[in-house]
DNA sequence: ACTAAATGATAGTGTATACTTACATTAATT
DNA sequence: AATTAATGTAAGTATACACTATCATTTAGT
């Protein structure tokens, strides 16, 4: 080997929560390349070193995006009983998805999905995410009493990634206030999953 | 009065399902103005003498998108008993949303959330919609059993329209089949609406 | 027939922005 | 120290697209 060694191996990984969170806030559209530099300290160059594109880079938010929501399910359901995982689940998802971004960057990947690379992502992504609260939901059944009568996993982790989304459009245009934000999850999500606490749902004020 | 006369109303109104065919189908920012106008069969200069800017026209199709909808719901509502009417519109939202491109459109807005104008006619959308779906489901309730313990109307018509929403993703990115679409909201919009029908839901295959 | 406004069609302009070219500087290996 | 590849920085290009300026042509009222 000769020369200076490369470290962009290191740099994409330390811009890469960066460049999601401009994503997240500003979509796929606005958030143009000059922007994304001057919020990681660079220059539009330097990023163009890191990745070939603004798509490679917004492909490589939506792999990470995923990993970093399931990690954190994956916390809760192995520190807890499931009901209670769920229960914890529904209340973050509810209160904190904005944070995150994941909505508002596949919302944003909607304009785009003429491109076929970032349709294979954003498919993948949700297949990824169906799939783990499908099963999810599975195991949770099994500890249904006989008369529960719980929708089919896979229609109600569907429904569960559309009233995520819900939220998140409703955070977007303030459709609705924080607290019916906080709660749709948690007073719908039970009806979906099959009311796995037993407890009844607050109401819900609009 | 001199010269000839305008027919620039009926023109408007002419072109209005065109114009919202285009916007459907390829998104606000895909529908380029040169789009529209071929589309329409016009030159751009004419679009521009009917509607004085792009974002005019976007805003005309909301508003003619929604009074579509909710007429097509009206007429199944007032045709039919409450419960059946509710089992049709489960039926056609799941069969055929896409047509209308409602949800294309409002997400395409997603990405331009940023113009204050374009917010709040999507805001007053939205607030319709759910307004309109909350009270046909308070009607609803009154005649549902004692022990049926219906979530909350409110957030109920949030997660229906949610779910229509994660319906037409799925379309859009190829998530899951014709069948798949069809049978979600006719399942697991029971389980929202409070099961008015009665009738246990069908299997739904992934 | 004459006038004036609406319509049809051509050829632009201005701007935003993804992406490049070019060159200077730094830090590793030999 | 010399060499070579990676970094920092500045300026520029190419393109797509919303919007316009211009002029010819049509169609009504007077």
């Amino acid at each position: 080997m000769l020369g200076r060694p490369s470290r962009a191996e290191d740099r994409r990984e330390i811009m890469l929560p960066k460049i999601t969170e401009v994503f997240g806030e500003l979509g796929y559209r606005r958030a143009t390349t000059a922007a994304l530099a001057e919020r990681c300290g660079l220059q539009e160059t330097q990023l163009y070193r890191l990745w070939p594109s603004k798509k490679a880079m917004f492909l490589a938010v939506i792999e990470h995006l995923f990993d970093l929501e399931v990690a954190g399910w994956n916390r809760l359901l192995s520190d807890h009983t499931p009901s209670e995982a769920i229960d914890r689940i529904f209340d973050e998802e509810g209160r904190h998805r904005g944070r995150s971004g994941l909505h508002r960057i596949t919302l944003a990947a909607f304009s785009e999905s003429d491109d076929p690379e970032l349709r294979e992502a954003v498919r993948r992504m949700y297949h990824r995410f169906h799939r783990y609260i499908r099963e999810t939901l599975k195991q949770l059944h099994a500890d249904l009493p006989a008369d529960a009568d719980p929708p089919d996993p896979s229609a109600a982790a569907w429904a569960l990634i559309g009233l995520g989304t819900m939220i998140n459009i409703g955070r977007e245009f303030d459709l609705f206030g924080a607290s019916t934000q906080t709660r749709l999850m948690k007073d719908i999500g039970p009806h979906l999953a099959g009311r796995l606490t037993g407890s009844k749902p607050s109401a819900v004020r609009e």
